[in-house]
DNA sequence: TGAATTATTCAAATCGTTTTAAATTTGGCT
DNA sequence: AGCCAAATTTAAAACGATTTGAATAATTCA
């Protein structure tokens, strides 16, 4: 392996010299930057990061936990993050150590990476109210972002959608449709961005001047199946009444949704309007669905990139920065005007 | 951060002799020793990885590559493998480093990795015959460990199960039986893994004294589905002979076969036996089958110690070893003697 | 007791980079 | 020429561990 000192040696420099030509320094002399980088390509030089990562007192690598829930089954947003993820901490030039979390404890897996000393940080996803996380990994010093975050108001680097807008512009576009009696299937309830989704759904029914009676509101839905004997329960109606539009937690439920109301007979959008969540995971396109499905948009992918800068800035010495996004509206067909027989609200 | 420089000038002592007190070098007095403990214990020391890294030139961390497939679907195994690989690593001071296969190039983001030159050596799984990785890191000169084997005879070190076995234990039970109508829905034939499976079963089959006409070999099997489909398909019969018996590559696949059996109002194991290999994945578990499922059980997790030390060992300088366990055959309720109306041949 | 071992310990080099402080060269100006 | 400032380069220290070769202390043997 090449080192400074050899190319040095070739050129009749210092080490240090050679180094600051290479990293770019403006002190050094333009000609011998360029004779220089022509010995270092020539060589094909490639710094030691181990020696880079000792004087820096930097790795270069940061950590991500991986929490697997008890029936141990692959999240399907989790290769998406991954894929993003290594790939804009790459072009920083940053490593990716995952571990997992198999303990009831949260932190242990923390602890131990910690504990190993090599990680410069950690990536956070699926924040929890009073996620216990936070106040471990401040009180340690450790940087940290996360995907989301656990309150309204943090001051932690996070990254995120606007999960209660998400609610509020599906409810909104529904009721600007005639909609009167909207239906909620929720995810995983025990998340913050769950809470968040409900609380926006709520101000938005509320707003709106309508009411959502508690079962029609649903929650910990996550696989196709949850949405189809969700939506089916619902659709059976109280009173001879029945939801005539669904806010979907993901395009999975919807999916399901959709299903249950193929089974009751009715169609989408005439007879039940259907609006979801969409992550833009490429294995369930919202734009295949038939009827193509209506959907506040926003692609995990594209968290990737905001969350792989704000955590190497923070690394770097940056300031905790919150930036939180707003879904995109998408207008399919699979939302449409109430039907009249239907446009009572609730008795 | 406590440094070896520290604990020496407390106890008067210098950096080496600290060094080698605490790595356990034979020649430290064994009071002076004691003490030094003592005073690491105390004050918390953790020797400094990336210093040890520089001057061992190992960084004590390995690299896998996590193919994903085309419809990005998480793989099922690959938490399994991945949360006892961490734990595996862990154990000898090891960490791991992952990154996403998303190019058509295999082998792109392995030179991603190596170009960094961080890693010590690579754990690769998904063996296909002629696997281009094994040509190119042995051609880099990087160590690296199978799970399983691209061929029969291999140099590399790699560690699996005896596939062509698992076929060959479960087409011999069957037999036993009494069944000579026996069906395969096997694995994605890509693999080495189905291809070793493939050629166990046709073996076995020949050495029992039957064969089985190729309709009732189905490949490229994945999900219950699949297995619902083919097994319903095969199930329907030739020339009024419907197979007696499945073997089937996973657990997910047996489900589905005895749901295609059940909906074909056969009963398991009167009518139908079904045998499959077992994972032992969380999700899916054999003994909680309707009948409890017969299986060729090799634990997924129980392959995750024996390649982390064997990879562990190979970038210590060890010579490279294969390791090929072979399945365990457990009998459950749902292989029987083949019905007496159906025990004829194909016709 | 003195010499020869043996048992401990130490100073210094090493790994490859970054960075500080000092030294050298260059150029401009009087 | 002489002096000052700017431009460029260098030597050396630092990061924190391991390891080599040498030095010192403790023991054994004659």
């Amino acid at each position: 392996m090449a080192t400074l000192k050899q190319i040095g040696a070739e050129l009749g420099l210092s080490a240090a010299t050679v180094s600051r030509a290479l990293n770019g320094f403006p002190e050094v002399n333009k000609q011998t930057v360029e004779r220089v980088r022509e010995v270092a390509d020539r060589i094909g030089y490639r710094p030691n990061r181990i020696a880079q990562r000792l004087v820096t007192g930097r790795s270069n690598m940061v950590g991500m936990i991986i929490k697997i829930r008890a029936d141990m089954s692959a999240d399907q947003t989790f290769f998406e993050m991954l894929t993003g993820l290594t790939a804009a901490l790459g072009a920083r030039d940053v490593d990716l150590v995952l571990a997992v979390d198999q303990d009831d404890d949260p932190l242990q897996p923390y602890r131990k990476l910690i504990e190993r000393d090599i990680l410069d940080g950690f990536l956070l996803n699926a924040p929890v109210p009073d996620d216990p996380r936070i106040a471990f990994l401040r009180e340690k010093n450790i940087p940290f972002v996360m995907h989301g975050q656990s309150a309204p108001d943090v001051d932690y680097a996070c990254y995120g959608i606007d999960n209660a807008a998400v609610s509020e512009d599906a409810v909104r576009l529904l009721s600007s449709l005639g909609h009167k009696r909207i239906a909620l299937i929720n995810g995983q309830a025990r998340y913050t961005y769950a809470a968040d989704r409900l609380r926006g759904f709520r101000q938005a029914v509320k707003a709106e001047g309508l009411t959502t009676p508690d079962p029609f509101i649903a929650q910990d839905a996550e696989t196709e199946n949850d949405g189809y004997t969700k939506a089916l329960e619902m659709l059976a109606g109280r009173d001879g009444a029945r939801p005539t539009a669904f806010v979907c937690a993901s395009t999975l439920i919807a999916a399901g949704v959709m299903r249950a109301a193929k089974d009751r007979g009715l169609t989408v959008p005439e007879d039940v309007s259907v609006i979801a969540h969409d992550d833009a995971l490429p294995q369930m396109k919202a734009v295949s669905f038939e009827p193509a499905l209506t959907v506040t948009r926003a692609p995990l992918r594209d968290a990737c990139a905001p969350l792989a800068n704000l955590l190497v800035d923070l690394v770097g010495g940056a300031t905790p920065q919150q930036k939180i996004d707003r879904a995109e509206l998408i207008v399919r067909q699979s939302t449409g005007p109430v039907p009249a027989q239907e446009s009572e609200p609730w008795p």
